[in-house]
DNA sequence: GGCTTCCTGCAACTCATTTGCATGAGTGTG
DNA sequence: CACACTCATGCAAATGAGTTGCAGGAAGCC
C-alpha cells in the first residue's frame, strides 16, 4: 500500500459515522456516503456531483441526497454556498471541533472556467463597510472570482 | 405639485431612453419601461418585480423581460446579482458615466428579513486574500447579510 | 410609403430543487 | 432476539426561475 499521509477513506467513513452519532441521529448509509463525500472532496461540491460519483457503487436516490445535505447544513456539518450558476455547493464546516456552527467566517474562490468552488481561509476582519442609516450586518460574504490552478 | 427633488418618471424615461440610443440599438417600449424601472429603484429587482410592475400599464412578456434584462447587462447599463435564493436581481451601473462597465468594484447588502438587495460603495481596496498556488483572482464579490433599515 | 433587420410574443422546454405519501430500515425496549 | 415506534428513504409529481425556437411585428432608414 502506497504511503499515503492522507487520511483513508475507510478512515473517513469512521469520521463521517462518529459525526452522524453524535448529531443523535440515525446512521444511515445514504448520510454515511454523503458525509464522506464531502469529508474527502477538496472543493465544494454541487448535489449532481454527489449523486453522480455516489452512483457508481450505491444508488441513493436524488431527493434523498438532497434532505441529506439539508440535514448536515441543519446539523451544523455542512454549509451551503450559493453561486452565479444558482446551484448550491456545499461542503464540510471545518474547524472549531465538530459541530462547527457559524464558521461561515472564511471566503470562498468560484472558478470562472471549470465552476468549482473553494473554501480559503479566514477572510480579512477588517471587511467593515459604511452602511446607510438603519442597516446593521449580521454576516459577511466574500467571494473572489478568477481562476484556478488546475484551469489556468 | 410636491417639491420633489428626485427626478420625475418623464426624467427618468428621458434618461432611459438617451442611454438605449447610445447603446445604438432601437428604442422599444419594453427596453425604455424596464430601464425606467431600474433607475428608479432604490434596490436591486428582481425579474418577477419587474414584470409585476410593468403589468400594471403595459403587458410585456415574461421571456422579454429576460431578454432586456441580458441585454442591458450586456451593454454594461447593469449588473446582475446571484443572491441565496437563487433569482437574479438587476440594478443600474451606476457612476462613470452612461456605459460603465466592470463598476462591479461595489459591495452589495442582502436583507435576510425582505430579501431586497442594495448596491453599496466602493468596497475596501485592501480586500486581498492569500490564495493557494496557482490561482489568479480576477474580480471580487462581497455581501453583507443582515436587516435593511425598513425590516428592523 | 416600402424595405430590411432586429425585437417581441407565444409556446414549449430545461433543470435544480421541493413536496406528498407510502414503504422500509434504524434503534431502544421488553 | 423479536417488536414496536419513529424517522429516513424512495418514487412520483409539482414548482419556479430561466431558456430556446420560431413566426409575426415594428423601428429605423431610404
Amino acid at each position: 500500500m502506497p504511503a499515503k499521509s492522507l487520511p483513508s477513506i475507510a478512515a473517513r467513513k469512521a469520521t463521517a459515522d462518529g459525526l452522524i452519532r453524535d448529531a443523535g441521529a440515525r446512521l444511515t448509509s445514504p448520510r454515511s456516503a454523503v458525509l464522506t463525500l464531502l469529508l474527502a472532496a477538496d472543493h465544494a461540491l454541487t448535489h449532481q456531483e454527489i449523486t453522480d460519483t455516489l452512483s457508481v457503487d450505491l444508488a441513493v436516490d436524488r431527493v434523498t441526497v438532497y434532505r441529506v445535505l439539508e440535514w448536515l447544513v441543519e446539523q451544523g456539518l455542512a454549509h451551503r454556498i450559493a453561486g452565479e450558476d444558482r446551484v448550491w455547493r456545499f461542503s464540510v464546516s471545518r474547524g472549531k471541533g465538530a459541530g462547527a456552527r457559524h464558521d461561515h467566517r472564511h471566503a470562498h474562490f468560484a472558478c470562472t472556467q471549470c465552476g468549482q468552488t473553494f473554501c480559503l481561509g479566514d477572510m480579512p476582519a477588517d471587511v467593515k463597510m459604511k452602511l446607510p442609516a438603519g442597516f446593521r450586518t449580521e454576516t459577511v460574504e466574500l467571494t473572489l472570482r478568477g481562476v484556478c490552478s488546475h484551469c489556468r
